[in-house]
DNA sequence: ACCTGAACACCGTTCAAGT
DNA sequence: ACCTGAACACCGTTCAAGT
């Protein structure tokens, strides 16, 4: 962890920020509402968090700390994309089963979809989707690292395996999950050769 | 189609922001950077679209139907892959854009993710989705009887399909679909190439 | 009905000035 | 280094006023 007093007053923001959100997340966080609610200057919560976005990213990670148990792409033992693949899965398995997946994604409903004005709480999503999409282009990052080739640019292909994620999640919300367990290993296997597309000569 | 004379300065609005979102789809479309370059008033803008969100979804869904025609598999003018894309394309396009997306998608997790026994209403939604894939299957069998080679069993890549479009579309949804627009091609062309992976020899 | 442009209430960022 | 608050350059929306 970090220590406690990093700065009492980048903790009174980060913890304003954190409340705000958590009591209204399809609020947008302005500058001068946070700011007032940390009584904290304007020009005082620029200096800790130099744009709004990084504001953002950092109280949204500050709220994901709950996961990332252990990375699966570091394990030599198995081939570039049985790693890829156990990361998707691992990703996948974020979103849970059954009741737990239709209750994540009614919460995401409720939040971001159903709004009349969604627009105004883009700010929190878009953070929280660039964490999950950072994370997949670190991923693809380190298998390059080994000299796995990509198929196109690394950002393509981190939303493209997104897109593949985000279809297979609210699938296992939907009817009929159960009969599609059995083509979600096939589907993510198509994803994973489509991006490892180029030689993948492991040692 | 519409009358083309819906109103001159209507059209001069969307043709200005159409083309400010063709040169650089990552910008926002702000009121007086569209009025200007369409020559009208702020105010002007706001009489035709009484919201910036209603103009956004009105270019964007006229740019959908600008680029697509019908039956885009027995278009032999172009490669396989460029077809199956189109029918992608099609797939997305059904599902909406913005307010229309959102709609969409508010209707489905009311019907099938929202109650508490899914299971009682699932055989409407699970017809609806077989319908999907099997129009997903039928076209990679008039692929396949080109003699182009599909990456697995068709079954499997229809899912497989199907789920990169599930994917994507509840991405429309979501907030930033504008900033995503730019991946979607990017994300099907991968899709496609994932499972048109074999020779693709024509003639 | 169509169109204008000023006005209102915001926004994120910058910066000279203090401590 | 930390902090302030005014200032700047935006933003979307509203509205009295013209035609």
């Amino acid at each position: 962890m970090d220590e406690p007093t990093t700065s009492d007053t980048r903790s009174r923001i980060l913890v304003a920020a954190a409340t705000m959100l958590g009591e209204n997340p399809m609020a947008r966080l302005s500058v001068r509402a946070v700011a007032a609610r940390a009584g904290v200057s304007t020009g005082s919560l620029r200096h800790f968090f130099p744009t709004q976005q990084e504001l953002l990213d950092t109280v949204v990670a500050g709220l994901q700390t709950l996961e990332i148990p252990d990375d699966p792409i570091a394990d030599i033992s198995k081939s570039p994309a049985e790693r890829l693949e156990a990361c998707l899965q691992l990703l996948l398995a974020s979103g849970g089963h059954g009741a737990a997946a239709r209750q994540n994604w009614t919460a995401l409903h409720d939040s971001y979809i159903a709004p009349p004005a969604p627009e105004t709480s883009a700010a929190a999503f878009l953070s929280l989707e660039r964490l999950g999409i950072r994370r997949l282009e670190r991923w693809l990052g380190a298998l390059q690292d080994e000299g796995v080739g990509t198929a196109g640019e690394v950002d393509a292909c981190a939303r493209f395996l997104h897109s593949v994620v985000n279809g297979l999640s609210v699938e296992r919300a939907l009817p009929g999950a159960r009969t599609r367990l059995s083509f979600e290993t096939s589907t993510l296997r198509l994803a994973v050769a489509a991006v490892l597309s180029k030689d993948h000569d492991a040692t």
